[in-house]
DNA sequence: AATGATCGCAACCGCGTGACT
DNA sequence: AAGTCACGCGGTTGCGATCAT
């Protein structure tokens, strides 16, 4: 396939962009929307090649775009999406509301993959470097349900990067619409939903277009199916069976009725996944101390009791960032408008397979676990709430399995990751 | 104060891919 | 079917800012 040259042309400008060129660009794409970015800069009289003009406006210019630290939940979703979905650095800002892929990319790379390592924890694997792993062990039980676990987080990883590889299109179906709109356009507004895909790579958010209905059903058509698949024994995929790595195939009738089919193939697209390993030592203890830290009242709170539906007993508290990434695609995305929707996300019940996934790893543990377990990494129980941002709770009502101290390890895994993370801020001394 | 090392971020580069012809 | 175009993505680089000596 050809591909087209792009900055190859003599006498267009490299480099830094002048605020002068700044505003040449921001002036037209007011006015006229992008349009082709290949011939945007000869009619915003740049002397730029459109490539350039686009990665500044999507990561610099575009009035959607939140800039400044990142705070301790936004952290920990990216560290867990970067567990389930690797370097797809656009996946992972798709739930990280107005943060750019290049914005994530590069705080990945010079804070939060060194803060990993730092801990012992292989930033490509998020496994303790040092750690025997229970692979060793010779299988089992043990290995066959860290089989399973990692089945679905690649289970989870596929869905993700379906969903957002959904969203991108459902925003380029609408794309016509809002190039129509684009004159709109007022900079800087928070209202501002801009012109259509680049203006919107955020998509999370972006506006719910025509497209969006349909993500939504394929993705819940993804999560139920999947889901009922794996709990099915029958079908060949209960958990305490042998769990195939199913492959799913979405395809678009006539009438854009959502259709899918699952093979017993794994998504070739799904590469990265999580290992989860019995690592519960929870080093932590002892050696970390909270540190007020911007960002902090982020999550403080975030998994108030207070907000939880009715009747939900036995808190306990797991991977915030996972929950998000689960934001239903039907509800307005721009959680800055709606601060209330994770309490609403969380509570929903549905299909949704992190929040069922989470339940698994609970419920198999046998019964409720004290959210105690969770505060010892940082050793401020009285603040029990924010060792692990955006808390997440239900009800662990499920019967004890096999498994259930592997599984609670398992659990116990990631929230010790994540205590080390939150407790050492990056201006620490140990950093 | 000067200098070199390191960090952080914006921007660039080249590839993959889908749409279109 | 093959070529072209346009765009998005991930890896890498360049450079100013900051830190350490």
């Amino acid at each position: 396939m050809g591909r087209s040259p792009c900055c190859d042309k003599v006498g267009l400008k490299k480099g830094p962009w002048t605020p002068e060129e700044d505003q040449k660009l921001l002036a037209y794409i007011e006015e006229h929307g992008h349009g082709s970015w290949r011939a945007l800069p000869a009619k915003a009289g740049l002397q730029r090649c459109g490539k350039s003009c686009r990665l500044r406006w999507t990561n610099y210019l575009r009035p959607d775009i939140k800039r400044g630290k990142f705070s301790i939940q936004e952290e920990q979703t990216i560290i867990q999406l970067h567990a389930l979905l690797g370097n797809r650095w656009s996946a992972i800002a798709t739930h990280l509301p107005k943060r750019t892929d290049n914005e994530i990319k590069n705080y990945w790379n010079t804070h939060l993959k060194k803060r990993l390592a730092k801990m012992g924890i292989d930033p490509v694997t998020h496994k303790p470097k040092s750690d025997a792993i229970l692979s060793g062990d010779g299988g089992g039980a043990q290995s066959k349900h860290a089989a399973n676990l990692s089945h679905m987080a690649q289970w989870e990883s596929a869905r993700l990067e379906a969903e957002a590889r959904l969203v991108r299109q459902s925003k380029l179906r609408s794309t016509s619409a809002f190039h129509s709109q684009s004159h709109l356009i007022s900079g800087g507004s928070p209202e501002f939903s801009g012109p259509p895909s680049p203006l919107n790579k955020q998509n999370s958010v972006g506006p719910a277009g025509p497209g969006s209905q349909r993500c939504l059903d394929i993705l819940n058509a993804w999560n139920g199916t999947i889901w009922s698949k794996m709990n099915d024994p029958g079908a060949g995929g209960g958990l305490a069976g042998d769990l195939e790595s199913p492959t799913s195939t979405l395809s678009y009738s006539e009438n854009n009725a959502p259709q899918m089919s699952s093979t017993n193939r794994i998504g070739e697209s799904s590469t990265a996944f999580i290992e989860f390993v019995g690592n519960n030592n929870n080093n932590s203890s002892g050696s970390c101390e909270i540190m007020k830290e911007e960002g902090e009242e982020d999550w403080k709170g975030f998994g108030s009791r207070s907000n939880l539906p009715d009747g939900i007993e036995n808190s306990i508290s797991f991977t915030s960032g996972l929950q998000d990434l689960t934001m239903p695609m039907d509800t307005p995305w721009n959680r800055e408008e709606n601060p209330d929707d994770d309490h609403h996300h969380h509570a929903r019940s549905g299909g949704n397979f992190v929040e069922r996934f989470t339940d698994l790893l609970l419920s198999t543990a046998g019964g409720s676990v004290e959210q105690s377990s969770f505060s010892e990494g940082c050793g401020e129980s009285d603040n029990n709430n924010n060792n692990n941002g955006g808390a997440i709770t239900t009800t662990a009502t499920g019967a004890a399995g096999p498994g259930s101290e592997y599984l609670e390890e398992n659990k116990n895994y990631w929230d010790s990751i994540l205590n080390l993370v939150n407790c050492s801020p990056s201006h620490t001394p140990m950093f």
